[in-house]
DNA sequence: CCTGTCATG
DNA sequence: CATGTCAGG
């Protein structure tokens, strides 16, 4: 094939000049698949380059691996409010939505996409207007797999809430885990899909290492939200869903990352309500993980929050991976 | 009494200016009614001051008896968008508000209208957000009467469409004629209700002289709207509901004051889609009117088109009456 | 196209 | 409080 070349996809705004900035840090020719070759898996096209780095800031820069995660909160909304500029110069490998709140079409009309040639994967809500999760990659997955198997016939939220994309070192699994409603009148039923999310990651993990990246819905620890105490109650930080969610990462060993780099930062969230200024007081939930098979630990190289950009209630929050 | 002051109420903006131009029109003393003195009845404090006046402007500065008709697609929407300054600069004696799609406690908020004193009157609709008319008076009524008379137990759209003042002169019927919507499918139910607005037109006029303010949903003439050929098919302009409002006219004698005044004049509209860019190209109907009964006919002294005043997709209108 | 409702977040 | 839907105009 070319192995010194880097052919990715060019959408959603990737400009001439991210690429070439991206061909500087990977020490490759990069170029946008704009003729009709087919896009090269992940990965053996992409040299390491990280020893040449000397500071935390150019670690990030060479990564070769990048994942974006971003609830967007309705895609329509979003692109008039913001564009994918400011995000996209910081050259995502991978590209995990949740609540598009779209049809598909719209999806690839409003992001730009070429749909002949682009690596854009959708799963939405059988009910129109609800959740919706979209997985858009600048290298072509070996596979994609739509939602995950329910056990005992159970439905709800199963649609629009889970897409995966097989790589080849590993699975990337962009979930928007289901809301628990106010008064709670969704947990059992979140709890029920957790049960089987959890089976469907185990069942991954026996293939290949898994990067959950999305909104998860749940604050894990007191340091994850402003105020821990009021909201014991509160969809997002019940006990049992903060007991589901540890027992998912020490079922199957995930890192958390952002706890894992940075044990015991405070006020670092990822969700602020749109009520009551709370994101210009900073009053806000860390809802955005990205967990990681503990197989995939050396290959952390750091994961940012843009806690500065706009267009949605959650920032988005990118992964920095580097395989030699 | 106090015959020689002119005593009405100030709400909706009405500022001491507007009052104190209306003092110098009228030659009374106008003062609002900040005290809790009773409001007087309508006209016995107004005295014609009409023979002063040279123009026709001037006519209708003088003129003592107002009323304004505005379909106003939203009290709350409305409020964003517009004050009542600007309209109340005219000073209306009695304002007549369709569309309100609002509940009763709002609409007083809104309309900085103090509860205790105020003349203000509203008709709602039993299904929320929907139709809803109001009737606000700087005189007080001898009486409200909320809807009208229904036939055979039919209630479509009963609610939140007519409210009626009666004054000691005349009444003031606030209409929003129901709107036969998309494929005609309310077309059938829309002629029942003008048959019984009918009678109920004719029962009040043989007590005294109506005058019928609001939205009537239909467009008369063919130079009531730019494209009468294209229309006849659709909602307000088919040949059932002009007959219809003929037929009204007709039974009851009654005058379309525009008309009467400008039996010619095109591109007079009071309503304008909001969809491409319609209004400014002028691109309208006129579905808002003033119908008199005949023996009104000597106190008209003029009708305006108030069609710069934006803030919903029709514009308000006004009466100019005098009474000697 | 723009107003309301309502469910979801 | 903000984003969707849907009915109404």
């Amino acid at each position: 094939e070319h192995p010194h070349k880097h052919r990715r996809l060019a959408f959603i705004d990737e400009s001439a000049e991210d690429r070439e900035r991206l061909a500087q840090d990977r020490r490759v020719e990069v170029e946008a698949n704009v003729d009709e070759a087919p896009i090269p898996h992940l990965l053996p096209l992409c040299p390491s380059t990280l020893a040449t780095a000397q500071s935390q800031e150019a670690k990030l820069r060479v990564s070769n691996f990048r994942v974006l995660s971003w609830n967007i909160a309705g895609l329509s909304a979003f692109l008039q409010k913001n564009t994918w500029r400011e995000i996209n110069a910081y050259l995502p490998d991978v590209i995990c939505l949740q609540e598009t709140k779209i049809q598909s079409n719209e999806l690839l009309e409003g992001l730009g996409v070429d749909v002949g040639t682009s690596c854009a994967y959708w799963h939405q809500s059988v009910v129109k207007g609800h959740a919706g999760v979209a997985l858009l990659s600048k290298f072509k997955p070996i596979n994609v797999l739509y939602g995950f198997p329910r056990s005992n016939g159970r439905t709800f939220s199963e649609k629009g809430h889970v897409i995966t994309a097989e790589y080849d070192r590993m699975f990337v699994v962009n979930a928007y885990v289901p809301n628990s409603s106010m008064k709670l009148k969704n947990l059992e039923e979140r709890l029920a899909w957790d049960v089987d999310f959890r089976g469907f990651l185990a069942e991954l993990q026996t293939r290949k290492p898994v990067i959950v990246a999305g909104d998860l819905n749940c604050a894990r620890l007191d340091i994850d939200l402003t105020y821990p105490t009021k909201n014991h109650k509160n969809p997002g930080f019940t006990e049992q869903e903060r007991h589901s969610l540890a027992h998912t990462m020490d079922e199957l060993r995930l890192i958390d990352v952002y706890r894992h780099i940075y044990p015991e930062e405070t006020g670092a969230y990822t969700f602020w309500s749109n009520r009551s200024n709370a994101r210009s007081k900073n009053i806000g939930w860390r809802l955005d993980y990205f967990l990681l098979s503990t197989a995939l630990r050396e290959s952390i190289c750091g994961v940012k929050h843009f806690t500065t950009i706009g267009g949605s209630d959650h920032c988005p929050i990118m992964l920095y991976l580097n395989f030699p």
